[in-house]
DNA sequence: GATCCAGTCAACGCCGACGTTGACGTTGAT
DNA sequence: ATCAACGTCAACGTCGGCGTTGACTGGATC
C-alpha cells in the first residue's frame, strides 16, 4: 500500500524544475491557447475549459503546466513591459539620437513586437494591465509601475522633440503622446499579422502621418485657414 | 389570506410601465452608477453589489430597476450607436459638405458625444461591443450589424476626401479610418470629462494632427532626408 | 516482466455571484 | 383607521467555473 498522492502541484513543481525541451514546449503551446482565447473573448470570459479544448487537452491537465488562470495571464503578459522598457532605455542612452528620432525607433519597435509576440501584447493592452481595475496583487503594482516608467520614457522624447524645435509646442506632451500612441494601440483591435500590410508597413505609414499629416498638397490648401486650436481656447 | 406574492420582475414592469419621474430618475441614477464601475473595472469583473452600493441601495433592490447585469449594460450603452448612425446620416445627407467637411464633422461629434455621455460611450468601446466576443444574442447581433454600417459610413467618407484629391491616396482607406479613429478611441483610456481640456479641444487637436502633422515647419525640414537609423537598435 | 514515471482524465468540493423570495417599514389616499 | 402601492431588505436556491484528487495508460528502464 503506498500513500504517494498524485498532487498535481507538486508533480508540476518537479516538471517544472527539471525544465525539460518537451515540458516547455508543451507549456509554450499551452499559454499560446490561452493567449489566444484571451485576446478574443478576454480573460474573464475566457473559460480555462476552453483554453484546454484549444490546447486538445482535458482542462485538469492545464494544472500540470501551469498553477491558475491567473498564472496564464501573467506569463503571457510577462515579458511584454520588460522588451518595451529595455528597447525604450538603449534608446535613451544613445547620444548620437534625438528625440524625434528616438520617438520614430520606439514606436516602430512597439509596433512590430506587437506583431512578433502576437497576441500576447493586445493582451496586454486589451486587459487594461495599466489600470487599477485588476487587482491590489504585488504583481499588478509592479505592472502599474514600470508602465508609469515606460510612460515617462515616452513623454521624456516627446518634450525632447517640442525643445529640439522639431515638434508642435501649441500642443502639450501628453496629446502628443495620446495621439501617436492612441494610433499604435489601437491596432489591437483590427491588426491581424500575416494581412496585407506588416506591421513595420503599419507603424511607417502612422508616423507618417503624425509627422506630416495625411492631407494632400491640394487637400493642405483647401484647408489653410488653421490657427493653433488650444491657444483659441486655453488662452 | 392573499396569495399576493411580491414577484419583483412584476412589480418592477408595472412601475415602468407607470413610468413616473420618481422611477425613471432613480433608475438612471443606477445606471449612471453602473456605467461608472462598468467602466472603471469592466462589465464582468463588476459586481451587481458594487453597484448597489455606489448607488447607495441594496443589492436585490437593483432588480427593482433592471431585470438583469446585462440589462444594465445594454441600456448604458444602447444609444451609443444610434446617436453616431444618425450624425453620419445627417452628414451623408447633406449635399453641401465635401467628404473632409463631414470626416472632420462627425469627428468632432464623435469626441464631443463621447464627453457628454460619458462614461456610457467609453463602456461601449471598452466591452468591445463589435466583437464577436459579446455573446450570440440577437442584440449582439443587431449590435454588430448597426457597427458595421456605421463603420461603412466613415469609410465611405474617407474614399470621398481621397477621390476629391484632399486625402493621400498611397495610404489604403481603412488605415486612413484606423488612424484617424484610433486615436479618437484610444482616449476611452485618459479622457476624463472636467478635466485641463474639453472634448472639443481634444478633437481639434487630433485632427489637426490629422490632416496637417505634428511637425513644426523646422521640424518638417529636419524630417525630410529621414535617416534610417533603425540598425542602432534592432541590428 | 516488474517497476517507475510522465502525462492524462473523470469526478468532486467549494465558493462566489446572480436572480428570486416573501416580508417589513413608509407614505398617501379614502 | 384602513388599505394599497412604493421602496427596501435579509436570506435562500442555484449554477457555473476554479482548483484538486486519486486513479488510469502507455512507454521507458532495470
Amino acid at each position: 500500500m503506498n500513500d504517494k498522492s498524485s498532487n498535481i502541484s507538486k508533480r508540476r513543481r518537479t516538471a517544472r524544475a527539471k525544465d525539460s525541451a518537451d515540458y516547455v514546449a508543451k507549456r509554450a503551446e499551452v499559454l499560446g491557447a490561452a493567449a489566444t482565447l484571451f485576446k478574443q473573448q478576454g480573460f474573464h470570459s475566457t473559460r480555462l475549459v476552453d483554453v484546454a479544448r484549444e490546447a486538445g487537452l482535458d482542462r485538469a491537465t492545464i494544472y500540470y503546466y501551469a498553477g491558475s488562470k491567473e498564472e496564464l495571464l501573467q506569463d503571457i503578459v510577462g515579458g511584454v513591459l520588460d522588451t518595451a522598457i529595455a528597447a525604450a532605455e538603449e534608446l535613451r542612452a544613445n547620444d548620437a539620437l534625438t528625440g524625434m528620432q528616438r520617438l520614430h525607433q520606439i514606436f516602430v519597435i512597439l509596433m512590430t513586437s506587437y506583431e512578433e509576440n502576437y497576441p500576447a501584447t493586445f493582451v496586454y493592452i486589451q486587459e487594461q494591465m495599466h489600470q487599477v481595475g485588476v487587482q491590489e496583487t504585488e504583481w499588478a503594482q509592479l505592472i502599474m509601475k514600470r508602465t508609469r516608467l515606460f510612460d515617462r520614457m515616452l513623454i521624456d522624447f516627446i518634450k525632447e522633440g517640442i525643445e529640439d524645435g522639431d515638434l508642435r509646442s501649441d500642443i502639450p506632451p501628453r496629446l502628443h503622446e495620446n495621439a501617436l500612441f492612441g494610433m499604435l494601440n489601437w491596432t489591437h483591435r483590427w491588426f491581424v499579422p500575416g494581412g496585407s500590410l506588416t506591421g513595420r508597413q503599419v507603424a511607417e505609414t502612422f508616423w507618417s502621418i503624425y509627422t506630416g499629416g495625411a492631407l494632400t498638397d491640394a487637400g493642405r490648401a483647401n484647408a489653410l485657414p488653421s490657427p493653433p486650436v488650444l491657444s483659441a481656447v486655453t488662452g
